[in-house]
RNA sequence: GCCGGGGUGGCCGAGUGGCCAAAGGCGGCAGACUCAAGAUCUGCUCUCGCAGGAGUUCCCAGGUUCAAAUCCUGGCCCCGGCACCA
């Protein structure tokens, strides 16, 4: 099939109107969608893998009649356009490659330097690919998340949650670039240029007072070794500068102090050396004890506040630092404390025995077992620490008076709550690498006061959640089974955020944004008005949250300035369309979109409208990661952009490549020779469908009852694969078993006749889902309408002949006996001879039959006199006593792992075969005898050998035997 | 550490008690076709055997069973999430 063909049937396919989803009273229903796309680029090969799933899906349900509701929008909220349209005004190379990749005109590029313009745009392409790839998509219910009436929308969403309790204000901690405004820090690194995998890191603070009362800030990630301080260590030389909160003057190192005040408010003062601390003494809080400031260079001035409480017993590095001081400083501490102890040596596993193996405190043994003896062993000590503190928090258990008894980790909790308390509980947020805005700011952590949190921590609202959750299928079943856990920890979401960011105004508050995620979780709710607002039969200003709460929630009564019918099929409409049967989305919605999506459904509607399933698959890959804009490339990239790749191998290649190259809990790497090979998989399909209709006198009656068995099978296998979200399952039975299956019709004998037209135009129609331009491309002329709207093949259209298939089977395992004893010989061409069959005799078939009852009452032995005792009862048997013995003996083992050979007539089997026989193995000559008949030629006794359902054979050599 | 998923032939990847030496694809080998290459077609692709057979395999070690890639126990390793940590 030349590929510009495909272009003409998807034309086809839009005239005849087959995507427009038209709701039908009379009909059921199917309705899915895919997470829509963000507007961060141009999609590439990676993008498709769900739609193609939706899409083959879609078409079988169409296919069984039902009507079919597919649309798709734009995820156009947050930074990414913003992001895009800055990289088009900056002529960003990467960005202008892929202009150019997807053939955007030059005069068009101006035009993508603002955001909005840049959103519609991708969007816009977005649709068109879709297209491209035969994905049949409601066009007339597109929709952007920046359109007017999706903001109208999402507007009233948020009313009705705040009305329904589900927001709340509270303090957060956000990431701010100081000169751009908030960024995201994701692993999409959309708004980053460096850092996208930081994480933040919240360090507890402990006030150290001074005796003059100034207090020095210590930050520690374990407020619980408070209890093992023996001194406060500085940098040696790094100025400390005052922080000045709330009428308390604390010092801190020069890194932190900025960050204080970006994230508790307060000013800064003046620079304070700090040689002039060294020596003197602060109290430690909880315990009131005094220790010493000390200088160390163990101390990194830019992570935390540069003041460290040094706990010698439980943490390597002070352990060293400490024995490195001269001894009459050393006189000055108090003594060493251990204020954790640790389970018996048996109960720890071995690498735990390890490190805890010796004398001395937790930290000294630390040292030992890794090794470092100095400061300067980095790589030890870092060991060393790293292994006890995980050991610690694991393990460890109090000793120390106040919290004796508890385990590290429930009293980590409480000393970190108790400093809160009796001081200012003044935590430190921290990236855990260095995070870097597009523009090249260092990213922070600001304190916002107010933020708006979705209220996703409720346990009233999650419960509705998992019971929601317990009543719908999730496919793959593993995420079924991890979805409980991930509603466990799901907590409260910010849901909107300040700054230039795409996205509705929070109804609240205008000069908030509600953020990206947080408006996408109802989204398959608008898919079903829009088609009303895009013709223009409900004005945009009638999107008030009367009509809303009318159409959705089947509440009030209405929007005043519409008519009521219309309002009425607009609510119908969505109760046709609704409930959701499925969403599908790529595993990276596993933890972010599909809870929230659950979580809104369960909230805003009642039981019968609450979605149905949830399909999660995996991505395509490239070099095992996640494909990258910068792998994407025309010229010469690891992966060419999605519009290459369809002019390259076709749309049904690649919609192959996708549905069969991994099941869909199963990263798949992008491999242009596996889609090339789909590519020929599909020219194969295409040749041997012409051939199945050159013409022709057909085949036997009892070839085309065995053809028209196995199809029976293959439609009833395709439609359960379907109804399970076995796409690939699906997929290899229309592409790659009927091959095989028509195939072997030809090399039996059958000729292009009835029986394969009748075949062809049922294997055409189960190919539609899958590859829907060469089944229209097969059926053109054949159908009176377009294939896919033809109904699915049933198994009604064919009947199931168990005596043809148990034919063929038998003699299949005939020819796979030959195969084996004549081996590559065939393929060599040698010179093969003539062939004798000996058919078993029917007292084997007897024996064998109670030899399987036998053997399933007496596991284990062979039950010799079992069947002899039967044989004397049974007169035709009985007269081959003599040899039932042996025959037992050699047969009973092999059946417990058989099943039953076929009941056929095995005789008139092989000799109806005789030509083909004769033609595949190219024999010269072939007999067929039963084993009792009188005289066979049979001289090497061979005819013995044979089973029900396995006839013995004489290869005779060189054909010389002449009956 | 907790939870979830996994470890299969040269590679990718199906397979969840017996029709499994294990689908399909990729790669490899041989043959057909061709002036040739490519594409295509046919056969082979664990070891031994060359009369349809035998042996050894599905991370490792045990176990259950007449029968284990599949079930159980223990261990090692990998991935994801959470927790923890620097």
């Amino acid at each position: 099939m030349e590929l510009r063909r495909e272009s003409f049937w998807q034309e086809r396919w839009r005239s005849a109107g087959l995507a427009r989803a038209e709701p039908r009273h009379d009909r059921e229903k199917f309705y899915s969608v895919v997470a829509y796309p963000g507007t961060s680029g141009f999609l590439h090969v990676g993008h498709f893998r769900g739609l193609v799933y939706a899409d083959s899906l879609n078409r079988f349900q169409r296919m069984l009649g039902k009507s079919v509701f597919f649309p798709t929008g734009t995820h156009a909220s947050g930074l990414p356009a913003v992001t895009f349209a800055q990289k088009v005004r900056e002529r960003d190379p990467l960005t202008i490659r892929q202009l150019e990749d997807n053939a955007v005109p030059k005069t068009e590029w101006p035009a993508l330097e603002e955001p909005l313009a840049a959103a519609r745009f991708l969007g816009r392409s977005y649709l068109e690919l879709f297209g491209r790839l035969g994905i049949l998509v409601d066009e007339r219910a597109y929709v952007t998340t920046v359109d007017d009436d999706y903001q109208a929308f999402i507007g009233w969403q948020f009313r009705r949650l705040a009305a329904r309790g589900a927001l709340v204000q509270a303090p957060h901690f956000s990431s701010v670039c100081p000169v751009c405004g908030p960024v995201s820090v994701d692993a999409s690194e959309t708004d980053l240029s460096e850092g996208g995998d930081a994480e933040k890191i919240t360090y507890r603070t402990v006030p150290f007072r001074l005796d003059d009362g100034r207090v020095l800030l210590a930050a520690t990630l374990r407020p619980e070794t408070v209890y093992g301080v023996t001194n406060l260590w500085l940098h040696p030389t790094e100025p400390l500068i005052v922080w000045h909160h709330k009428e308390v003057e604390y010092l801190v190192g020069g890194v932190a102090a900025p960050r204080l005040v970006e994230q508790h408010g307060g000013r800064l003062g003046n620079r304070v050396a700090p040689e002039g601390l060294f020596g003197r003494s602060v109290s430690v809080p909880l315990t009131g004890e005094k220790v010493p400031v000390v200088g160390s260079l163990l101390v990194d001035p830019r992570v935390g506040t540069g003041v460290v409480m040094s706990v010698p017993a439980h943490a390597p590095a002070d352990w060293l630092a400490v024995a490195a001081l001269s001894p009459e400083l050393r006189a000055r501490l108090p003594a060493i404390r251990e204020i954790v102890s640790f389970p018996p040596l048996e109960e720890l596993a071995a690498s735990e025995r390890e490190l805890l193996g010796g004398t001395g405190s937790p930290a000294e043994r630390a040292l030992r077992a890794t090794g470092a003896a100095r400061l300067e062993d980095e790589e030890a000590l870092e060991e060393a620490t790293q292994r006890l503190y995980r050991l610690e928090f694991q393990r460890g258990r109090m000793t120390v008076h106040a919290l004796e008894g508890l385990d590290v980790a429930p009293a980590r909790d409480r000393v970190a709550r108790e400093l809160a308390t009796a001081h200012a509980g003044l935590d430190l947020l921290e990236f855990s690498k260095r995070v870097v805005c597009r523009n090249g700011h260092e990213v922070v952590i600001r304190r916002v006061p107010d933020q708006w949190f979705v209220r996703y921590g409720d346990e009233e609202w999650k419960s509705k959640t998992r019971a929601l959750l317990s009543r719908m299928s999730i496919f793959p079943a593993e995420y079924g089974r991890e979805l409980p856990q991930v509603l466990d920890w799901y907590d409260d979401r910010p849901c909107t955020r300040r700054g230039r960011w795409l996205g509705t105004p929070f109804p609240a508050d205008p000069s908030w944004v509600i953020e990206p995620i947080a408006d996408s979780t109802f989204y398959p709710a608008y898919y079903v008005v829009r088609p009303f607002v895009a013709s223009g039969k409900v004005p945009l200003s009638a999107l008030s949250d009367a009509f809303f709460d009318r159409v959705f929630l089947g509440e009030g009564a209405g929007e005043p300035s519409l008519p009521r019918e219309l309002q009425e099929e607009v609510r119908a409409a969505f109760t046709h369309w609704y409930p959701l049967d499925v969403n599908i989305g790529g595993k990276e919605h596993k933890r972010v979109h599909f809870p929230v999506f659950l979580y809104t459904h369960a909230l805003l509607l009642p039981e019968a409208l609450q979605p149905k399933a949830l399909f999660v698959h995996w991505w395509v890959t490239g070099g095992g990661e996640k494909i990258s804009k910068k792998q994407v490339s025309s010229k010469g990239g690891a992966i060419p952009p999605i519009r290459q790749a369809i002019s390259e191998y076709g749309a049904d290649a690649l919609r192959l490549f996708y549905l069969t190259a991994a099941s869909p809990g199963q990263d798949v790497e992008w491999e242009t020779r596996v889609v090339e090979a789909a590519r020929i998989r599909l020219a194969d399909v295409e040749r041997l469908v012409r051939e199945m209709r050159s013409g022709g006198s057909g085949a036997a009656p009892e070839l085309d009852a065995w053809l028209f068995s196995e199809l029976h099978e293959v439609v009833r296998r395709s439609r359960e694969a379907y109804a399970a979200y076995q796409f690939r399952d699906a997929a290899e039975l229309a592409i790659g078993h009927v091959p095989s299956l028509v195939r072997r019709y030809l090399v039996r004998g059958g000729a292009p006749g009835p029986g394969l037209e009748r075949a062809s135009d049922l294997w055409v129609r189960l190919l539609s889902p899958i590859a829907p331009h060469l089944a229209e491309e097969l059926g053109e002329g054949r159908f009176d309408s377009l294939v896919a709207a033809q109904p699915f093949p049933s198994t009604d259209e064919l009947a199931l002949d168990d005596r043809a298939k148990a034919a063929e089977a038998y003699l299949q395992q005939v020819e796979d006996d030959l195969q084996h004893v004549l081996g590559p010989s065939i393929t060599r061409g040698d010179v093969p001879g003539e062939v004798i069959f000996y058919v078993a005799a029917g007292w084997k078939t007897e024996v064998e039959g109670w030899l399987r009852e036998l053997t399933e009452l007496r596991s284990g032995t062979v039950p010799v006199k079992e069947v002899m005792a039967r044989a004397q009862a049974h007169p035709e048997v009985s007269a081959f006593r003599g040899e039932i013995p042996r025959y037992v003996q050699r047969v009973a083992p092999l059946l417990r792992s058989e099943s039953p050979a076929p009941k056929v007539d095995e005789a008139h089997v092989l000799r109806s075969a005789t030509g083909y026989l004769l033609r595949r193995f190219r024999f010269t000559q072939m007999s067929v005898y039963a084993e009792n008949e009188s005289e066979p030629h049979d001289p090497l006794g061979r005819r013995e050998r044979s089973r029900p359902g396995r006839p013995a054979f004489y290869l005779v050599p060189g054909g010389a035997h002449k009956p």
